[in-house]
DNA sequence: AATGAATGAGTCTTCATTCAT
DNA sequence: GATGAATGAAGACTCATTCAT
């Protein structure tokens, strides 16, 4: 039914060939072929190749916030809760398409940012920032910098799901609890 | 006396542009100026770039990894003293350079990695791998997949002294002893 | 109508650039302006320096088969008749374009020459070599080796016409009539 | 006994190395490496590469000349026997060392030439020519352009000679009397 | 709107030549 | 005299971008 339209397909291919190529590695050309578009047609939606870069990225870690913030209890709930539903939501987002996180955590890419790319980076970060301090202001966090909490879970998660995004390690319900647990022992209170 | 070798020059300022631009935005031309070579020197020493950024990456990763067995007692220690010599490893080599560890661990290098350099990953790997490995033997730390724990560790410390290093939080030793607990925390039998 | 193609203009340029100058004395930026094509152009159409100097030659040795056949009676005409024939062929076909000859003849290609460039240098000299095993067996020329015999009318006409392409002598009909005999003088049984 | 010198040893590199691969696809340090000397030690004996180039053509071809003239009858002897004595010259001096031959005759270093080369060329066609001058004006051989049966001799040897030197045919006694046979009935009155 | 042939600026790499030892 | 490490100018080739169709 929904006719995906040309831009989406360039945004899909060029989020894969980025992801698994990187910026520079990528050329104008392949995302055309992938996206089955002539090379002309990018440039009638996108100024430039890094323009395109930007576009998908802010596009990328807009709708990673989207999902993590997806079905966030507004309500107070436990800090436990909390933790769990945003880790979970990593994994989800992750696993429902393995290239998007990597795009997103490129370092590569950071050459070739605007300021509207750092921003949603920042954007991104305060979320989890802020989830962290409200579970410090109930006790359940330690009392450390939440941007250094924030990098020990972000950073442990992201490492995690590219092992497993290689095939070395299976995800299985019971490890990921497990390592759930793991990651929330890092940051609470003892 | 220590006269710098070319080739050490070349090393240094490809290590820097490497880790800072990565490979592919990286131009012979900026690595000759940077060592203030001649472009065609940098081919004396390096059959092409490739090849250069595989030398000068495994030559990083032996270093990394004689940096974290530097002074590792071969002897029985408790596992958490283990830990902590492994943690300040990890700090002391980060902070000697840390243009070398954002270096070891740009992914967009992988794409033009040889079998040796992949190889040698799996060697420091191999070793983290082992330390966990033997925590757990003496039931200490989580029985769970060592790659697990050891991407959780090291994930970990590069997210946060990539925050360190962009100077947007100070490495104090107070600090440093907090996240070391908490990374120990992550990975302990409690 | 007749719009010569790009990749003709190319073939074109670089048949005269490669005839006068050699394969590694002509740079491609220089077969481009001669083509007035864009440098870039030039690999639209064919991967390489090289596969540009092979596909050249063959085409160019494959055009001169063709004209040597061209018309050639396939009825047993007396051998002398097919002599002239030939010797009048090669000349017909040098003086069209002088630097296709000069360039299938050029030694210094043949370094670059890919295994189907050579084979179509042993077709071609398979025909010459037909042509004068028919002579022998009609018992008017001489009972030598045939490749010897091509070798010097060959070699004798390449020289030959270099000669006359300096402009240090006129290919006069006369001349031309004289030099045919005196060519097949050298192959005939007396 | 005679040391070679460092000279001789760059001339007989370039000879062989230029004939072989031609001017230029031949490097600097392939004919340093060759003759033994430091690339360097090249520059000692000659200006640049042309240089070298240029010397080393005018010696090869003034050697080729002598060995021509080398024995070669003052007093009048019978035009068929002075053919015998060139050919026979011929066939020895590119016997003695093939490359010689083959480095003359490369039609890429004529881009390369300075006019001295071109001079001594015309001095050796020169000699070839009143030979063939001197037959002519003794009624042995066809009036016609000296220059065009001087071409189609040496045109017919050049392409013979490396025939055989590709092994593709032997060069037995019998076979280059056949030969000598051929050659001069091209030219003679018959 | 869509295309892809054409472009040429920019990259890697080679090699003639120099010069400090 | 001899060397070969060092240089940088020049060439092959790529690819982001344009524009005629």
């Amino acid at each position: 039914m929904a006719k995906s339209s040309k831009k989406d397909d360039i945004f899909a291919a060029a989020l894969t060939l980025f992801a698994q190529r990187g910026f520079d590695a990528t050329t104008m050309p392949m995302i055309a072929d992938s996206a089955q578009v002539g090379a002309g047609t990018i440039y009638r939606y996108f100024t430039n190749k890094e323009v395109l870069l930007n576009e998908l990225f802010q596009k990328s870690i807009r709708e990673f916030l989207d999902a993590l913030k997806q079905g966030f209890p507004n309500e107070p709930i436990p800090v436990r809760d909390q933790f769990h539903h945003i880790f979970r939501g990593l994994f989800k987002f992750a696993e429902s398409d393995p290239d998007r996180l990597k795009f997103i955590n490129s370092t590569g890419n950071a050459l070739h940012f605007h300021d509207e790319s750092k921003e949603s980076v920042n954007e991104f970060m305060g979320f989890l920032n802020e989830c962290i301090h409200k579970g410090q202001q109930q006790g359940a966090i330690l009392i450390l910098p939440t941007e250094a909490l924030m990098n020990i879970v972000y950073g442990a998660f992201i490492h995690l799901f590219e092992h497993f995004n290689k095939g070395l390690l299976e995800a299985t319900p019971e490890l990921m609890n497990q390592l759930e647990e793991c990651l929330w022992n890092a940051i609470r209170v003892h």
